[in-house]
DNA sequence: CGAAATTGCTCC
DNA sequence: ATTCAGG
DNA sequence: CCTGAATGAGCAATTTCG
């Protein structure tokens, strides 16, 4: 049985952080490991890990690494600590203070000089960030934490700021925790509770920190703890991501139950939350990134030289003792102090900001605060060759009517969206003149070893004489035949194997489509506009087809410029709708203003509209135009919502996701997808309402009343079937869990829906008169058609290449 | 040793 | 990927 | 407009289970 997928976090730096948290819920539901009472393993304080080994480095870069790699943070050198009240709790103050008035020492005081900071505090500002959704107090907790943390002791800001932003390592060091269900086998295992018990609590709290913290809260601890540390903890989760091989699930449950065990009140939950990656407080990167960069405007130097960006000490005390109450007269020189103080923390944001987008590694930046503050960051730490800047995002838009109302009649390129990867591409000759190359993903995860065919692609493309000695590409990787160049699809690349591939291992052969040019030969490109980019891009390197079988190719995106007039861009889109392409991008080529209407004033402003490269941004200066968000271009279906599971999170106390069915030929209502998105708060109340699942319930039940094939799909709770919703999708795949129209394209598989997301309620319309099988495999086939009369490269492939996999026949699989 | 379960990552 | 909610 | 949260299908890789 299929558990419940994870999902790409692009609001979320690095690991995809709420993943497992959907498929917790899996095992809560499977009543088996007996229980056992927490007094049989008691726990052992000792082993608890409270600071990082003496010998071994702090940081999960360890070991050699191509990143100008900094010295770690000194290790903090005490294995005992002493808290000087380590028995009775401590009590913080309220963090969402105004950080300019926020007093550090109300905190550290408590605290032994140079001890290391105890992970209650951490839990502390976690909860106070999740209590509030006000931005401003959430920028304050973490500023006057980080502030805190950074006075108190320097060594524990980095793995403050990894527990604080639900990470653990840079994206492109391959760091994994690899907990998700066994984290609720570990709260099983301290609490005593019963699995049916831990199932319960889980779907009425839809949280498995809340889970953990009420198991644990009816427990009671015999044995005191030590407290955990900031540096404790994370270096548990390291040790936890080290855990290899055979018996490495007991292994972390082990270390896990420790950490549990150990911890307090709201530590429990917050712990728990971090194990799953899934923090849920409502802030994650960006809002550390501004308090990083206050509480180091807040912080002074510590070679207490003069500074342009932080705050001096003198206009610090004015706003703290004028800001006492009843020296109202004073209120001007308030006013004007905090002025400054609120200058340089745009200042520093920015900076902090900008830095991180091209080099989004905490480790560095906060070594390079550490030692020279704010004012050398941006020389310490840049775009560099090795390390993935963040990529530019597409806006979508619904028509090529939006898209030239945007850009009115400013220059711009049409390219095509290539069904593939995302590809950052780095090359660097080294001393002996060989070109080292890496590759990240989208997420900028380390994929280098994934495409050992595109590395001596362009290995022997930048040959010794010619080419480029370092650049820093952005392209899509995808599927092709390696003798017509005809793309293939998504699926297709998604069947490579991805870990240490061997050039003679490649199975399926891809094509480099270049997009964007961002360093070239020691020089940033990102600064300038998107036309000498690619002017640059274009002249640099030309389209490689290698004589060598098993190399990838490489060419330039297809592309068409606004110049060439509408008519032609809307060839264009037609061509890529019938290409296996999505879509199209739309990229501004030269930087330049836009009117802007402001309502109130009836006047219209000019606003810089800039073409450079925008890392992390999603902005009109590139556009997609997918075919499926355009409307009569994309599919859209007519489904019935047949079952649900419990919602997580946000939404636990709703259904979610539904899972909706089709009519097979005789009738038969058959499970073809869950679907999640589309659905407003109001709409989830709705549902509740038609669907609540009481005794006298109707329309649902935990049984499957009501007939119906569900395949692979185990929902939690069936539903009377008598509504039509329609819902739009992508796609049509053949799916490893749905039997809808099975047999009508593969013998044992049936259909599934890619992206699907709900459109309406089709009150007019009847269960009877919803998709067919029938309906849905002609979807699929004609889908499969496409897309074969051209490839859109640079190779003529205009003859029809092989079938192979699209035609009903050839894919149906054994059973 | 092979199947099943779990996880992490990609994406139209 | 996608969508919605809140400041 | 920005930031965050919560969720889709489906693949390979890893580890446990039988
Ligand atoms: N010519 C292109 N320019 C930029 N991105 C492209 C292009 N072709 C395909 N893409 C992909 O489209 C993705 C953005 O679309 P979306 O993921 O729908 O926001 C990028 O991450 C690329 O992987």
């Amino acid at each position: 049985m299929p558990a419940k997928r994870a999902h790409d976090a692009p609001t979320t730096p690095n690991k995809r952080q709420k993943g497992k948290q959907a498929r917790i819920d899996t095992f809560f539901s499977s009543p088996r490991t007996p229980v056992r009472a927490p007094a049989a393993s008691p726990p052992s304080p000792e082993v608890i890990i409270i600071d990082g080994p003496d010998d071994t480095t702090d940081s999960p870069k360890a070991g050699p690494s191509t990143a100008p790699s900094h010295a770690p943070p000194p290790a903090p050198s005490s294995r005992t600590f002493s808290l000087k009240s380590s028995h009775a709790a401590l009590s913080y103050p309220s963090l969402t203070t105004d950080a300019l008035t926020f007093d550090v020492l109300q905190v550290s005081a408590q605290w032994t000089p140079g001890a290391p900071v105890p992970y209650s505090f951490l839990a502390h500002t976690l909860k106070s960030v999740s209590e509030t959704r006000s931005r401003i107090a959430i920028t304050n907790a973490l500023t006057n934490c980080l502030r805190v943390v950074a006075q108190h002791h320097p060594a524990s800001l980095l793995p403050a700021v990894y527990l604080l932003s639900n990470t653990v390592a840079p994206s492109y060091v391959p760091v994994e925790l690899g907990l998700g269900a066994s984290i609720s086998k570990s709260i099983q295992q301290i609490s005593g509770l019963s699995s049916g018990a831990l199932r319960d609590l889980y779907n009425n709290l839809g949280d498995v920190g809340d889970v953990a913290f009420a198991a644990k809260s009816k427990v009671r601890t015999l044995i005191p703890h030590p407290p955990l540390l900031v540096t404790g903890v994370y270096q548990s989760l390291l040790a936890i991501s080290r855990c290899k091989g055979q018996g490495a699930v007991k292994e972390k449950q082990k270390i896990v139950e420790k950490l549990l065990i150990a911890s307090k009140d709201e530590e429990t939950r917050f712990l728990a939350r971090t194990l799953t990656q899934n923090l849920r407080v409502g802030a994650v990167r960006t809002t550390i990134l501004t308090a990083l960069s206050r509480a180091f405007v807040l912080t002074s130097r510590s070679d207490g030289r003069q500074s342009g960006m932080h705050a001096p000490a003198v206009l610090l005390a004015s706003v703290k003792t004028l800001a006492s109450p009843s020296k109202s007269q004073k209120k001007p020189a308030v006013d004007d102090a905090r002025e400054q103080i609120i200058e340089l923390f745009d200042r520093a944001e920015g900076l902090v900001k900008q830095v991180y987008v091209r080099h989004p590694c905490y480790e560095d930046i906060i070594a390079a605060l550490l030692k020279d503050g704010l004012d050398g960051l941006e020389q310490h730490v840049s775009l560099a060759v090795g390390i993935p800047l963040m990529p530019t995002l597409g806006s979508p838009t619904r028509s090529l009517d939006e898209v030239f109302n945007i850009l009115q009649d400013h220059p711009f390129a049409a390219e095509l969206k290539y069904d593939g990867q995302r590809a950052q591409i780095h090359g660097q000759r080294n001393d002996e003149g060989r070109l080292v190359v890496h590759i990240f993903s989208r997420h900028l995860e380390n994929m280098t070893t994934k495409y050992p065919d595109v590395v001596h692609m362009f290995q022997s493309m930048c040959g010794e004489a010619t080419g480029a000695s370092s650049f820093i590409m952005d392209s899509e990787i995808v599927a092709l035949d390696p003798s017509t160049g005809a793309l293939k699809t998504f699926q297709e690349l998604s069947n490579r194997a991805r870990k240490d591939v061997q050039l003679g291992d490649v199975r399926v052969a891809v094509g480099v489509f270049a997009f964007d040019l961002m360093y070239l030969d020691g020089q940033e490109l990102i600064g300038l506009p998107f036309r000498e980019r690619r002017a640059m891009l274009n002249s640099q390197f030309l389209a490689f087809v290698p004589e060598e079988k098993g190399i990838a190719r490489f060419s330039h995106v297809e592309c068409c410029d606004s110049q060439l007039g509408r008519d032609a861009i809307e060839e264009f889109m037609v061509k890529a709708t019938e290409s296996r392409c999505e879509g199209l991008m739309i990229k501004l080529l030269d930087s330049c203003e836009v009117e802007e209407r402001d309502a109130k004033k009836a006047k219209t402003r000019r606003k810089p509209f800039p073409a450079t490269y925008e890392p992390d941004k999603r902005t009109a200066a590139w556009l997609k135009l997918k075919k499926d968000y355009i409307t009569g271009l994309g599919d859209s279906f007519d489904l019935v919502p047949v079952g649900a599971w419990h919602g997580n999170g946000r939404k636990a106390k709703w259904w979610s996701p539904i899972l909706l069915a089709l009519r097979a030929a005789d009738g038969e209502l058959v499970a073809v997808c869950k679907c999640m998105s589309g659905f407003t708060d109001a709409f989830y109340k709705g549902l509740n309402d038609r669907y609540s699942l009481n005794d006298e319930s109707t329309t649902s039940s935990r049984q499957p009343l009501w007939g119906g094939e569900f395949g692979g799909f185990k929902p939690d709770v069936y539903f009377r079937p008598h509504e039509v919703w329609e819902v739009r999708v992508a796609d049509v795949t053949i799916s490893p869990v749905s039997l809808a129209a099975k047999g009508l394209v593969s013998q044992a598989r049936g259909l599934s829906l890619r992206f699907p997301r709900y459109i309406k309620t089709r009150e007019d319309k009847g269960i009877e008169q919803v998709m067919t099988a029938g309906e849905l495999a002609r979807v699929y086939e004609q889908q499969e058609a496409r897309g074969r009369h051209d490839g859109g490269n640079d190779e003529g492939d205009l003859l029809d290449v092989d079938i192979d996999g699209s035609v009903p026949a050839s894919e149906s699989d054994s059973t």
